[in-house]
DNA sequence: CTAAAACTACTAATTTGTTAGTTGTATTCC
DNA sequence: GGAATACAACTAACAAATTAGTAGTTTTAG
């Protein structure tokens, strides 16, 4: 028995994604213009990942003549709670509590930061159900 | 060319490491029976694992007897910070105040667990540099 | 002391992921 | 219309990841 396909994005199939979702509507030569300057992929490199992951239901695609125009499937909000829920699930013990904690004992999140979000709470809370 | 060695924990690993996490030191057949339940390896299948992990330098060992006793090189805390850094830079734009934004969006972080960070956060501060 | 059990090393098979070349087809430019 | 160009399909190659069997060694139990 091998490895099963892995449900999370792969570092090529992220990378490419993230192009999809800027645009919105590429083709593979778009992608790969995109992807030049940190990467430097063959063109051929490109089209073959952009099929697998249309294969898998990533992305869907229109004919414009000879060439294929891609469109994500997937949102970029869909994969972010993918990814995130998996990592909370095997290194925060599906807390989200614990890694909210790690992220201001990293110093990544300030004491600002939490008062914005706090701020920004109280403001829905406040807002809700009114003005119909 | 093909990829090159990722920096992450595997799933495998990740399985793996947490045992030793909770543990500090197990042989194989700890690991093996721990892991029995959810996944039902082989004990060569987990050996051969730990092995590599091994070579990797996650995890170093001690000969007691006829069994290897594996402890971690790798804490959890490091493993937490490197998966969730790339996490953010992937697809958070490197910006972990979107990560939070996403948390709250998703209801996994409450305005009672944003009050709670805010208050220990508020506490520190007070407390530094007091009673040596 | 010998047989059984436990354990490690070696080997192997298979899938995924990543990269890219070659080939064939379609389009466009002159 | 023929050459050049662009593009997709097919093919290929290889490392990493995952799973597990076999063989050989060591330890322990009777």
């Amino acid at each position: 028995m091998a490895r099963s396909a892995s449900p999370q994005l792969t570092e090529a199939e992220n990378r490419i994604m993230s192009v999809l979702w800027d645009r919105g509507e590429v083709s593979v030569r778009d992608v790969t213009d995109a992807l030049a300057v940190e990467h430097g992929l063959a063109y051929t490199t490109v089209l073959t990942t952009i099929r697998i992951m249309a294969d898998k239901g990533y992305v869907g695609f229109r004919k414009d003549g000879r060439a294929h125009i891609y469109h994500p499937l997937l949102s970029r909000e869909g994969a972010q709670k993918q990814a995130l829920g998996s990592l909370v699930k095997s290194l925060f013990g599906g807390s989200p509590q614990r890694l909210a904690q790690h992220l201001i004992q990293e110093e990544q999140l300030t004491l600002d930061d939490i008062e914005a979000l706090r701020a920004e709470l109280l403001k829905d809370q406040d807002g809700e159900g009114e003005a119909s």
